[in-house]
DNA sequence: CCCTATTCTGACACCGGATGCCACAGAGAG
DNA sequence: CTCTCTGTGGCATCCGGTGTCAGAATAGGG
């Protein structure tokens, strides 16, 4: 085991320092292009320090990102509220994560999709987010069998949040009032997505007869499913 | 260009071996454990040319799930139905495609499970479906203003379909109608959600009607079957 | 202030994934 | 048969990543 998890040992500004230089060589170059050995020498650090502080180059990159995303758990297992408002004051963190800090999170932006590796990356971490967020709402929501809902609740806010924060990356210059009112509305719309989900009641199902009476706008793939989730179960007939 | 992006100068058979082969080798001896030529020469290939036909040593894990996405794409583009029905049936597609070849499949869950960087591939993988989904929304759907709703939709639906997806990797001996029961389930779950909020107001109804009566003895598939083609063509009606 | 224990760092060696290059084999067209 | 085109294998090379070890830096106890 190599990579030092929580690099807790580094003093916050030394990394930091690295990390800009990294991002401002991978703009020049090309993040391929760019090697390690330039990075330590532009850095004054040995190659092999990179290595252990980071772990690999793209962790130089999201290196920051790592930081946040630990913030934001330990701010959620900490959370008094409601679970929901708990989960949306999480990625409010999230977003003012980024805003805080441009000179990081839009130059990494726009490495991000120019490379598809590292969009992978940067997916991976979203979805570390998704994770973090549908397990705290399973745990403290509903309990067992809320599995689904609270993933699909997750899944709808992560995606919600990236909307927001997408459109901000694209146009950092502009007013991040504007950021905020945006976020509060998608908020809003997740929430009332997500709300009845989590509160719903299961119903019960009926079957015995094969008689479908569906309207003709109903869709083709509508039918098949609801037909087969009937015919599913032989005991019905 | 190294990478042969469409794969297509290759006889499938060839490809599957491979893969097959590969994911024995890394089921052994571990994925980091296992070299390049070792796949190499089991297989009877070149080294050489394995980085020609599958790009890396990952993308040969994830080469027939490649496939299958192009797929999914394809059946997206030509789908006649209403959107969010289209998307459901696309999603049905995905999860067939991990259903009917476990031998790959469920072997690559369990690597991925254990090893962060393919986990990170797989995530990427989903985040493709999920993009698909929701730019295939926003076009079809209600149109420009309507992104927002047709990403939560989509990442809705994909985190649905996942969360089925996981239970049957997790136990691929059960009965894949249990599985077919949780899809349609979770399907319905996320129509309840995604419907809403993709439709500002419902749409009036046509005011056809489809009954569709069959004796009771008749078999599901048989069933599906005939009700599938019968709809395919409104006109019948 | 000195000696010691622990940690951090840098240099070297090495592995293996990935790519460029080139020579060659096989299929098809003329 | 010859020419072309595409796929293949072998070779050299680059570079990310890791194990190892010796020495510098730092902390701490006397």
């Amino acid at each position: 085991m190599e990579r030092s998890g929580g690099r807790g040992g580094q003093p916050r500004a030394a990394i930091r320092e690295v990390v800009l230089a990294a991002v401002r060589l991978f703009t020049e170059s090309g993040f391929d292009a760019t090697t390690m050995d330039q990075i330590a020498t532009a850095t004054g650090v040995s190659r092999r320090s990179l290595f252990r502080r980071f772990g690999s180059k793209e962790d130089i990159l999201f290196a920051e990102h790592d930081e946040l995303f630990s913030t934001v758990v330990r701010y959620l297992e900490a959370s008094p509220d409601e679970p929901l408002t708990s989960v949306f004051s999480a990625a409010r963190l999230v977003l003012q994560g980024y805003l805080r800090d441009p000179e990081i999170t839009v130059p990494r932006y726009r490495l991000v999709r120019a490379h598809p590796r590292l969009r992978d990356r940067e997916v991976a971490m979203t979805a570390r987010y998704q994770a973090a967020f549908s397990s705290y709402l399973a745990r403290r929501g509903g309990g067992e069998g809320r599995s689904l809902a609270a993933g699909v609740a997750a899944a709808s806010l992560i995606s919600a949040h990236n909307h927001v924060l997408r459109g901000w990356l694209r146009r950092p210059e502009q007013d991040s009032r504007e950021v905020w009112a945006g976020f509060d509305e998608a908020m809003d719309f997740v929430r009332r997505a997500a709300e009845p989900m989590l509160h719903a009641e299961r119903e019960p199902r009926s079957d015995h007869v094969l008689v479908a009476v569906y309207p003709g706008g109903t869709g083709r793939e509508e039918l098949l499913r609801r037909i087969g989730a009937a015919v599913q179960d032989p005991e019905g007939f």
